[in-house]
DNA sequence: ACTACCCGCGAAACCGCTTTCACGAAATCG
DNA sequence: CGATTTCGTGAAAGCGGTTTCGCGGGTAGT
């Protein structure tokens, strides 16, 4: 096209009278070229408008320059906002940083699907995960020498750099908040039992209980998956087996909304007779009636915790897992 | 370390027997090639697990095999889940075709951003941008040769390649409806009108009204953008100028819970005395009560038909745009 | 049987940047 | 002041594929 070739090191050197060898140290910012010469340089990559190219650099230093971000097609990707939020941050601070992010939606978990191949490849830098996969596949990236986070607690924390929300905390203040606003007899609908989100939040519920003096009364502890379904099905079945119950608090906003369907088809009163409170601090725990109490978790500053731990391995720094905290949003339902 | 140092053309050259140069050409799906020569080097290439390191192959050919999505800072990607999943969609149809997305999270419009300088460095291989975007730095892209697709119509569609939902037939069919419901007075809460999707749903509410044969009285058509608030406060208005309103149509279903919200605050029925219909489909749209009727778009079908004509592009065909249909999803609010 | 083509294939140039290596000059040391 | 380091710098060897070019042998044409 009309594009006037785009300059190479051959032409900065001559421009700038200098070897390649040098165009090269300026603009990867080594120390130990004459400053007049680095001068001359950058005059000429300004003159030219030169950028480089990547492609050629990455086959020379052995770095892409490409973060991938993985997500399970399994996950609920389709309907949860959740992913593209966190990937969102993930991508600003990779960008930041001079990195690009490469998005993988794809079944995962075996260890010789696209995705593995693609990460083994060492056509990336690193990788960034979703909990719920295959701890298989990571520990085999990690031993291959490929940094690798993941968003959310995995299984088996065997090293492995992560970053997750507060969830047990967040389950523990919710549930505490119930209580202190009168609740005695809280159920909690748990996520899906395998994630350990799911498992941490119960956690949280069953210590706020343990504080109180009192045990959580059989049945009251449901396992859900997450799907307004679920939240549905398990408030039917929680008021008809305790028709004194006076608080439910579930592990997303999506079956909060279920329970509070439920009740309000019921016409049992929210919050009058059972209060109700959520996680996530969704859009539907705003746009609901009543306003639903929420946990809120920042998601973005998730996917920028990960991103800035995908950035300190790359530096070879060691790291630490990262927590980040939750915070109770009061609305209407409790 | 352990990494037993992934094989090259050279070992596999030796280990068939032939050259590199043949090896490229079986790699390639060069038909020139002796079946029993090709036989030889998929042997060899099997053996030893070989795989291809794209970075080579893209310095060489000049091909990366990467894809970006570009998604505009400003679009409120922290909340609508429209974005990450048209990209999951896209990111699948790329994958199966071999090729990588790269997502790029930024405040773009500016024709010297990080972003336009990435886009420029010949370091992807194509680019899909949602709508709202300067026109001026995606032609200049499409002027440097190359494939770009939009997400949503362009305001100037200057045979840029796009796919979108048929907003003006949702619109059309969404209003329609309510008057099929005995709806006579209904308002359109409009998106942001800078934005080609919400003067398209404008035009088809317009449209249906025209066949009414009526017209809508003045102050009927509210300009929104797309928030819940400004669903609030168009319809305090509304309701407050027009108190024998019996339909209103919102551009997104966040702007009719914000509708549902006052109406039911102000003890206005829905749909007894005032129906509403959203736009999207979304989540909420199935947990509020009333449950709300809306327009669904298939959001992931949008995203593969991007991906689509993104490959389509790459292979050298001529693309004409994509309009997905609509469904209109009746549920309690109309 | 002889020239004109075509076809399969290898040698080698090349893509554009990084990095090692070694050399001359300047700085440090005894 | 000669010997030894140190320092800045350029030449050149990669990185691992792709692609052009041309050669030798086989087929076709007359």
């Amino acid at each position: 096209m009309a594009a006037p070739a785009r300059p190479t090191y051959a032409v900065i050197a001559k421009t700038a009278g200098v070897s390649e060898a040098t165009v090269s140290r300026v603009l990867n910012g080594d120390e130990s070229v004459h400053p007049e010469r680095a001068r001359r340089v950058q005059e000429a990559v300004d003159k030219l408008g030169y950028r480089k190219n990547r492609v050629a650099s990455a086959l020379a230093s052995g770095r892409t320059g490409l973060i991938a971000v993985v997500i399970d097609d399994d996950l609920s990707v389709f309907s949860d906002p959740f992913y593209g939020t966190v990937t969102s941050g993930v991508s600003r601070v990779l960008m930041e940083n001079g990195l690009q992010t490469v998005l993988m939606v794809s079944p995962v978990g075996s260890l010789d699907g696209a995705v593995a191949h693609y990460l083994k490849s060492g056509e990336v830098d690193g990788a960034i995960f979703f909990a719920l996969h295959s701890d298989i596949l990571i520990n085999n990236l990690k031993k291959q020498g490929l940094p690798v986070v993941i968003t959310g607690t995995p299984h088996s924390s065997n090293d492995v750099a992560f970053v997750d929300t507060d969830n047990f905390g967040g389950a523990y203040t919710a549930t505490k908040h119930l209580m202190s606003q009168g609740a005695k007899k809280v159920a909690i609908i748990t996520g899906d039992i395998g994630t350990t989100a799911a498992k941490q939040r119960l956690d949280g519920y069953l210590q706020a209980y343990r504080e109180s003096g009192h045990v959580p009364a059989k049945g009251l502890i449901c396992e859900g998956d997450y799907s307004f379904e679920s939240g549905k099905a398990h408030t039917e079945k929680l008021v008809a087996a305790h028709p004194d119950i006076d608080g439910i608090f579930a592990s997303n906003d999506l079956m909060a909304m279920g329970a509070m369907t439920v009740l309000h088809d019921k016409g049992i009163d929210c919050p009058g007779q059972v209060k109700i409170i959520g996680f996530d601090d969704s859009m539907v725990a705003q746009t609901s009636r009543p306003a639903l109490t929420s946990i809120r978790q920042d998601v973005v500053a998730l996917g920028e915790a990960a991103g800035s731990l995908m950035i300190a391995q790359l530096n070879g720094q060691e790291v630490e897992p990262i927590i980040l905290p939750t915070e109770l949003i009061i609305r209407a339902s409790a």
